[in-house]
RNA sequence: GGGUAGGUUCCGGAGUGGCCAAACGGGGUGGACUGUAAAUCCACUGGCAUUGCCUUCACAGGUUCGAAUCCUGUCCUGCCCA
């Protein structure tokens, strides 16, 4: 097997291949570096795409580098963004790094990975090196890339530090000496700029190898916490699979080749092949049994519509309180917050069933001693008794 | 620093003294349908309450019976000029 086109094989654009082959045969551990910037708590399938481009490398007998940007996240990266992105403090950020790094052990193996804070050596540049790293490239280069473009043809602010982010992100690169930059395509400018600043200092230039965007439980925009289509690796099993099962079919290709890095069966029924899809995915960050039960789980409770044998939260009923009180304190109890105004919403539009009855008049008041299942809305119920 | 255009509910974007909790579109949620997919159709989308009430239109004051809409000041942003 030709191990350069196994490594390019899910990748969407490698430059250059070339390069690579010819790194690859220097028969040198080489280092392979990943930034992620702790900008949240928690990681998400999304980054996994990167992190298991980086262990296949790791499998290789290569250096794997896994950059906490900790001072880059306090620029936050601009790339694909629209709007500037809120500034956190230094301690949000490390506190943000410490579940980062435990939750990218889950693709990564800790014994041969090294994992670097940009801070290291951020931390302590005066603003002479400052201002010389900026001497080193130009202002237009800087707003070439096409999201401070569009915002500027917008008229809408690109401000000063934002174009820091491209020269901290490439001084990375020199500091560490990178031969490979592992990113999205979204970071083709700043993996770019870490080749130009490289041949600056001499250095030979990293290869770019840029792993395609992997879109979120929408099936358009790219997975994002804060866009709320995301699925974070720390998640519940059967939390995790339901979520899997909800994208949609056109993605469903691209997360077995960016995920599982294999080919979607082309003959499966596409909710077998979801279900297949969902399966792996939780057994890798949960366990076999568990993926065993979140699909168990999910076959009752959706696709046999069998509440009652589903594995549900248990809930005290308030009693002599009605529905609506219920529905609030409910969703409270699996850590949501509904205003009594839409509990009555569900209600009225016959969302909230109990024991398989729809509930639709707001004055209902439920049996307290009585168990019975109380459905909440598409994906929630809780077992009440 | 000067000029100018703006800051509206999740987003975009109407509204320029009462009929505004605020058009319309998007998004989101619920229902029907279904494979928790897609498409389609319907409904809902500030809060609390059975009429009704309360808090919102950058912020702080003011005018008025009454303001998102008028006035004053402050903060913020775009564009042009320096």
């Amino acid at each position: 097997m030709d191990i350069a086109a196994d490594l390019i094989r899910n990748c969407a654009q490698v430059l250059s291949e070339g390069e690579l082959r010819k790194k690859l045969g220097e028969n040198r551990p080489l280092r392979v570096k990943l930034g992620v910037d702790p900008t949240a708590p928690d990681i998400h399938l999304g980054h996994t795409v990167g992190l298991a481009k980086l262990r296949q490398f790791q499998e290789l007998g290569h250096q794997a580098i896994l950059i906490i940007g900790d001072f880059t996240a306090l620029i936050g990266d601009p790339s694909g963004r629209s709007a500037t992105r809120p500034q956190l403090t230094h301690d949000e950020v490390m506190a943000n790094a410490k579940t980062y790094q435990e939750q990218a052990f889950k693709i990564l193996d800790p014994a041969h990975t090294r994992v670097v804070f940009n801070g290291e050596w951020f931390e302590m540049m005066t603003f002479e090196e400052v201002i010389r790293l900026n001497s080193r490239v130009t202002l237009q280069q800087m707003l070439q890339r096409e999201d401070f473009r569009e915002r500027m043809d917008k008229w809408l602010p690109v401000r000063a530090h934002e174009i820091q982010y491209p020269i901290m992100q490439g001084r990375d690169s020199v500091m560490i000496q990178a031969d490979i930059e592992l990113g999205g395509t979204d970071q083709l400018f700043n993996i770019m700029v870490g080749r130009d600043l490289q041949r600056e200092e001499g250095q030979p230039q990293q290869v770019a190898m840029m792993l395609p965007i992997l879109e979120g439980l929408d099936g358009v925009q790219k997975m994002s916490k804060s866009l709320g289509n995301s699925v974070g690796v720390g998640e519940p099993p059967i939390q995790m699979f339901g979520k899997l099962m909800s994208i949609p079919d056109e993605v469903m290709p691209k997360y077995y080749e960016l995920l599982l890095l294999e080919t979607m069966p082309a003959d499966a029924h596409p909710m077998d092949a979801k279900k297949e899809l969902g399966r792996r995915i939780v057994a890798r960050f949960h366990s076999e049994a568990d993926a065993r039960h979140a699909l168990d789980d999910f076959n009752a409770r959706f696709s046999k519509r069998d509440l009652g044998s589903a594995d549900l939260p248990a809930f005290a009923l308030l009693s002599g309180q009605d529905i609506v009180s219920n529905v609030v304190a409910a969703y409270a109890s699996l850590g949501i917050q509904k205003s009594r105004s839409d509990a009555r919403r569900l209600v009225e539009q016959g969302s909230v069933q109990w024991s398989g009855e729809k509930v639709t008049d707001v004055k209902t008041v439920l049996p307290a001693e009585a168990g019975g299942v109380l459905k909440l809305d598409k994906t929630r119920a809780v077992r009440v008794g």
